[in-house]
DNA sequence: TTGCTCCTCACGTCACGTGAGGTGGC
DNA sequence: TTGCTCCTCACGTCACGTGAGGTGGC
């Protein structure tokens, strides 16, 4: 017979982890003194403790290794394999988590400090009533204008339809062969019961897989987390399946550093 | 001004979260209700807290996000850094056990259910009186005898000698030309003043990573044990660098379920 | 008799999830 | 006025480590 410090030794564990097993009915001693509370364990529940211990090792809740200790021989294989594949996700979660560290490390080398805003998500369900316009090309100074000029139309039929707009949304077609791009300009508008008319159509863009930053102040600049957002997209592993969507989070005035403005790229593995 | 829902929606968390961030000082609402206690946020605290989200999902620990919220860049790159290494070390732990795990299957395939009873560990430091006999091979028909013939003999020596005989522990050196194997049969001793005299020789026995298993029973099927150890051994990736040591942990008698030996096999990588 | 071992609570760990019980805003 | 949101506790999670406070055995 062995004393709780005895056995402990033995398996160079703590009297503390053994107190721990016996409260748990894992391995209860083979005697316990009634006066004193003493345990006494015997020598074979060494053999015991060390499978106990050689699974727990292995990374097995203990409510599981006692659910094995008694069963069967299939059910200990049964919960190998499925230990097996619990430790490959976790080393596959893991190696994902490494390789996204070198990009935030990358990133931090070139001087960029956004990295680490970006989100991959699904897209809200957005349902928007929007105007189509053409610019001549990508970039602030072709959008612009756009903007300027027919967002507060837009804005003022909607309410005349008893519409309350909300966020701003601006989505965009790839360029055709003259560079001419078809920018949708709209406001989500919910559930409101509205139809649109011969110039406002009512879409619903469809929720996909999105990598996001927020770009924040004049809108002059968006071009740089753009950028940044398709170099993390690159380095990311994932391709770039749409062109972007614009949410306007925030907008107090054209050159507000307090502006927010969410830019989403519809992405897929590369 | 978005509320504690608003921002919890827009980061996809859960408004538990958020009220977490702020107990913990990580993401302090910009405004607090005095009356109603409800939080209101700023949308460029949607920002920090993608920020947060980022390093959390990295698996950093809330605390040193918070260390490195307000600290210059190279914190947070020393801090990446450091999540590299973790996550490396992680990885390497999660592969040793999946190799674990499948030596545990593949032993089970054949039959053998010692597997999760074998211990990887530095041998207790022994200090041990004994004498050295020559038996003509390995294996219990060749070992046995001499126990038989000269153990009790030693015990009596020790008595006779105020000597309090610990437990009974033999180790082996590799066989000469001939198969003769030189056995070192003794009793731990501890610290007790003994010097050993014209056949008792005092020695201690070096501390060295081992591979442990259990023998239960009786000595004659303590070659089953043996050959399993060894299989472990190979398949673990380990070499065998000397002979086995037994150490007699319980022994009622020749032939009793109750005896224990365990079995240590000095090990180094292969 | 003095250390050493043993005993039973019970808090702390980490990042929240999940009620309970109650109130404020549209 | 009715749902929806928000609030503050406070327990539970996992496998013990770490005291606190006290007693038993050599």
């Amino acid at each position: 017979m062995l004393s709780i410090g005895e056995l402990a030794r033995l398996a160079q564990v703590s009297p503390r982890t053994l107190r721990h097993y016996d409260q748990l009915g894992l391995l209860v001693p083979a005697q316990v003194d009634e006066v004193t509370g003493y345990r006494r364990y015997e020598l074979r529940q060494l053999a015991e403790l060390r499978r106990i211990l050689a699974l727990r090792d292995l990374g097995v809740g203990l409510d599981r290794i006692a659910a094995v200790a008694d069963a069967p021989v299939e059910e200990l294989r049964g919960m190998l394999r499925l230990r097996e594949v619990e430790l490959a996700a976790a080393i596959d979660a893991d190696q994902e988590r490494l390789r996204r560290v070198a990009i935030h490390l990358d990133a931090l080398e070139r001087g960029e400090l956004m990295s680490l805003d970006v989100v991959v998500k699904r897209s809200d369900p957005v349902r928007l009533a929007s105007i189509d316009r053409v610019a001549p090309g990508y970039g602030n100074e072709n959008i612009g204008p756009l903007f300027d000029e027919h967002v507060p139309g837009l804005r003022a039929r909607l309410a005349a339809a008893d519409v309350q707009p909300g966020r701003f949304v601006a989505h965009y077609e790839w360029p055709d062969d003259e560079g001419n791009v078809l920018v949708h300009l709209g406001f989500e508008i919910g559930e409101q019961p509205f139809d649109g008319d011969d110039d406002i159509a009512v879409e619903r863009l469809p929720v996909v897989e999105v990598a996001s930053a927020l770009h924040r102040g004049a809108p002059v600049d968006i071009s740089d987390t753009f950028t940044g957002l398709v170099r993390w997209i690159e380095a990311s592993g994932y391709r770039i399946v749409e062109r972007s969507r614009e949410i306007t989070l925030e907008w107090a005035a054209d050159d507000s550093p307090t502006n927010v403005i969410e830019v989403q790229l519809p992405i897929a593995a590369a």
